[in-house]
DNA sequence: TCATTAACACGGG
DNA sequence: CCCGTGTTAATGA
């Protein structure tokens, strides 16, 4: 696990934190698909994702989704964070976007580890990233029609996929954007006029980003 | 005006 | 045949 953490937070840690990290941190496998946060779930962990990528979904009461943002390798959740601080449960749903590999730190562990300045820096950017990200959803939410949303949904996830071909069904962006399937296929098509992305059977090609 | 729901046809796997 | 896709018509916000 030290050799991980290394590689992958060397350059945000410092040894001794690198250390202490590995003693109480757990890895942790979730495979494509996979939900890693239920909506009211107790927090008592805190991801650091090492590998892969992780969606993040607000729920309303009806338990639809809405999709806020991806994660991606070096990121934390910072819903999370405020959970465990706040010992509370969680605000969010989490699903993996793909095959991804955590490292989960204990949150009685949190508190302590503030004595390192790195940390401190860690955690204070994350609530700054985490936070500007969530004002683009609710400008995208307020402000932006669907054809504009549903093309920076595409960009997103085509820049976390590291790939312009994205295996994805109408039905499935509908579920993740709260729309209807009817909608997604309209604008997709729009879109496709317009030559911004390229249509496929289960495949959508982003054609610009 | 634009989203949702239901319904239907088409076609690829 | 099943599922994803493209479309339409009716209804509602």
């Amino acid at each position: 696990m030290i050799e991980t953490l290394q590689s992958n937070f060397g350059h945000l840690f410092e040894e001794e934190l690198l250390l202490e990290i590995s003693k109480v941190g757990k890895h942790f496998n979730v495979n494509s698909g996979e939900t890693l946060m239920e909506l009211g779930s107790k927090v008592r962990n805190m991801p650091l994702l090492v590998n892969g990528a992780i969606k993040v979904f607000r729920l309303d009461d009806d338990y639809r989704e809405q999709i806020l943002y991806f994660l991606e390798r070096g990121d934390t959740c910072a819903m999370t964070l405020n959970c465990c601080v706040a010992n509370s449960q969680s605000e969010i749903k989490a699903v993996a976007e793909f095959d991804s590999e955590l490292i989960l730190i204990p949150a009685e562990n949190m508190e302590e580890f503030l004595k390192y300045k790195s940390w401190r820096r860690f955690v204070f950017d994350s609530y700054n990233n985490r936070f500007s990200e969530l004002l683009e959803v609710v400008d995208s939410l307020a402000f932006m029609k669907l054809d504009e949303r549903l093309f920076n949904y595409l960009h997103d996830k085509a820049l976390v996929n590291s790939n312009l071909l994205l295996e994805v069904t109408h039905n499935e962006i509908a579920m993740e954007m709260n729309t209807s399937r009817v909608v997604i296929s309209r604008v997709l098509k729009k879109l496709e006029l317009e030559e911004k992305i390229k249509l496929h059977r289960n495949k959508i090609e982003v054609l610009e980003l």
